[in-house]
DNA sequence: GTACTTGTTGAACG
DNA sequence: TCGTTCAACAAGTA
């Protein structure tokens, strides 16, 4: 599911190969989906340029020249693929639709440019969306008002980390870091794998934990998104020339679906639990409250 | 048929 | 008013 390692893996592809490109044509087939009036499809999506592709937590934004944005969110099965002459590329929820012939059942939004290029927006469950609306209006979203600050940037670190989560000390830690108004974009496997790192138990409230802890899972937060977005996306297989390339993140995650599966840094058995209502991993013996 | 999956929102509560 | 928990929702897989 893509968490923000991958969509910012997608924003990166989306930037090498649509920008400057002109939307000759657009076509739905689920109005959940692309929730949007024809009237201002016609008006300011339709001879549109792509000016910019930028991402702010797992939303991405693609700002078009009518001053107008696609806003997207790919919720848990969203993907995007690109398919030009020379070249084919796809990103998001790991599937077949990121290689087969498209569009598919899962495609609910496909862009034709001017060039012959198309961008399909695949999404076997339909929760994810793609939005038209005034680029002006994209940072005024309740959304991306209350959203806090990108954890793979200056504005955050564990100073940073320990004001914001000083609202949320009757929280539990990982509920707490899971609120997109803390940090933007931590997903329920980042969330995870930093508190193992960090040897914080995830159901430690917050209030409980020492500057010095809340400054190690900031560092342990960055460390691991950082080296998801290095290796393109933790649960991702993007793919360039049809040739199916997997992310790797998984394969090396210390606590994300490894219950039952010896810690890698104490060897104990991981467990599962339901915290706040979402799976959660950890080790009992690294992690204590 | 049922449980499970996640990000996000909104209701309900103290 | 604020913070927190819970339920709900999207729809497909096992």
């Amino acid at each position: 599911m893509p968490e923000l390692p991958e969509v910012e893996s997608v924003r990166r592809g989306l930037a090498d190969l649509i920008i400057g490109k002109q939307v000759n044509s657009v076509r739905t087939d689920n109005y959940k989906s692309f929730p949007n009036a024809e009237v201002e499809v016609d008006q300011f999506l339709l001879k549109a340029k792509i000016k910019q592709v930028r991402r702010r937590a797992k939303v991405l934004i693609i700002d078009l020249s009518t001053d107008y944005s696609l806003v997207i969110h790919l919720k848990m099965t969203g993907q995007l693929v690109y398919r030009g002459q020379d070249k084919n590329w796809g990103a998001g929820h790991p599937n077949d639709s990121l290689i087969g012939y498209l569009p598919d059942k899962t495609t609910h939004v496909q862009i034709d440019f001017t060039d012959g290029s198309k961008l399909f927006f695949n999404d076997q469950r339909k929760f994810g969306w793609v939005k038209l609306m005034p680029t002006l209006l994209v940072m005024e979203l309740p959304f991306m008002q209350k959203v806090g600050p990108e954890p793979l940037t200056k504005d955050f670190d564990g100073q940073v980390l320990w004001q914001r989560l000083t609202r949320k000390r009757r929280s539990k830690i990982k509920p707490a870091i899971l609120d997109q108004s803390v940090v933007a974009g931590i997903g329920n496997i980042y969330a995870d794998e930093s508190l193992l790192l960090s040897k914080i138990h995830p159901a430690s409230l917050v209030g409980d934990l020492t500057e010095k802890q809340v400054e190690l899972l900031a560092e342990n937060i960055k460390l691991v998104l950082q080296k998801s977005v290095d290796a393109g996306g933790s649960s991702s297989r993007n793919y360039v020339d049809a040739e199916g390339k997997k992310g790797n993140y998984l394969a090396s995650a210390y606590a994300y679906k490894r219950q039952g599966q010896p810690c890698r840094i104490c060897g104990q058995p991981i467990e599962k639990i339901k915290l706040a209502g979402r799976g959660t991993h950890f080790c009992p013996n690294c992690q204590k409250i």
